[in-house]
DNA sequence: TCATTTGGTGGACTTTGTCCACTATTATTA
DNA sequence: TAATAATAGTGGACAAAGTCCACCAAATGA
């Protein structure tokens, strides 16, 4: 068990990474995207065939929003919505060849982010940086319990 | 300098605490105050006396929604605005006794939220992870290059 | 002193997100 | 199997969150 000080630690980085997720997250470059929309787009290059109910409760969505979001890059011609053959009420989502080059885009823009945020740093500061997020998604995301 | 596959997996990171961010921070237990007055209000705590510009500098507001929100805040009697006696178009702000009170109840919460977050994993988890935490508030934001 | 910058504010607006009711389909159970 | 309940997704109406612009008053700088 941590103690309250250790927890305390914790929120602190939680409120100031708050900080700069929001700051990252706002330029989204290509202006037609929001940042939520963005997400989704994501969420379907990392789980092909996802459905809608699915993006929701992976990225805490609420369903109708997620539709509109959805409908909307759908008409933008990123993502591919078709019916799934299996359940008639769900349907099956995949990214569109501009969809793909959309999210690669949005990959690129991302990495230049990251290398500016630690560019001040020096290379074992880096390393130490890079092993601890590694840990902490390993420890927090990955866990196969 | 970072590999591309190491800074993917900051990225990955991101993306996944981003809604873990979102979910907790959705959850503001006082339903007077939104997930952003709350984060103005903490800062107050934090850096007592602080101008309304360098909350809406620190925290990456809107000077104008700053403004509205303090104006709010004040309102609420959580925070106090008195002009600045140095710079007559500045004010300083600070919380009243309600205004301790409040940001005592969110560090409570947010102190179980983050309990609840990590009652699954073993002691050793745990401590791993706040040494991660630890380790990467360090270099990014005790930063006294 | 006169032009420029800065801190802060309000009005009008857009964007983002929520809530609810509804349809169609699937799962459950009597 | 018929009736009932649960589930996936959607649209309308709305509320909350955030942005943009114009403005004032004070401070700064030439």
């Amino acid at each position: 068990m941590l103690s309250l000080e250790e927890i305390a630690t914790i929120r602190s980085f939680n409120r100031k990474y708050t900080t700069v997720l929001g700051l990252l997250n706002r330029q989204v470059f290509d202006t037609t995207l929001s940042f939520t929309e963005a997400r989704v787009l994501q969420k379907i290059a990392e789980i092909p065939n996802i459905s809608p109910k699915n993006i929701a409760n992976n990225l805490g969505l609420d369903p109708s929003y997620t539709s509109r979001i959805l409908k909307k890059l759908n008409k933008l011609d990123l993502v591919n919505i078709v019916a799934s053959s299996v359940d008639a009420r769900s349907k099956i989502l995949s990214l569109t060849a501009d969809g793909e080059n959309q999210v690669k885009i949005l990959d690129e823009d991302s990495n230049i982010q990251i290398e500016d945020l630690i560019a001040d740093l020096s290379p074992a500061e880096q390393t130490e940086l890079y092993q601890s997020f590694s840990t902490i998604e390993k420890i927090l995301f990955n866990k196969e319990h």
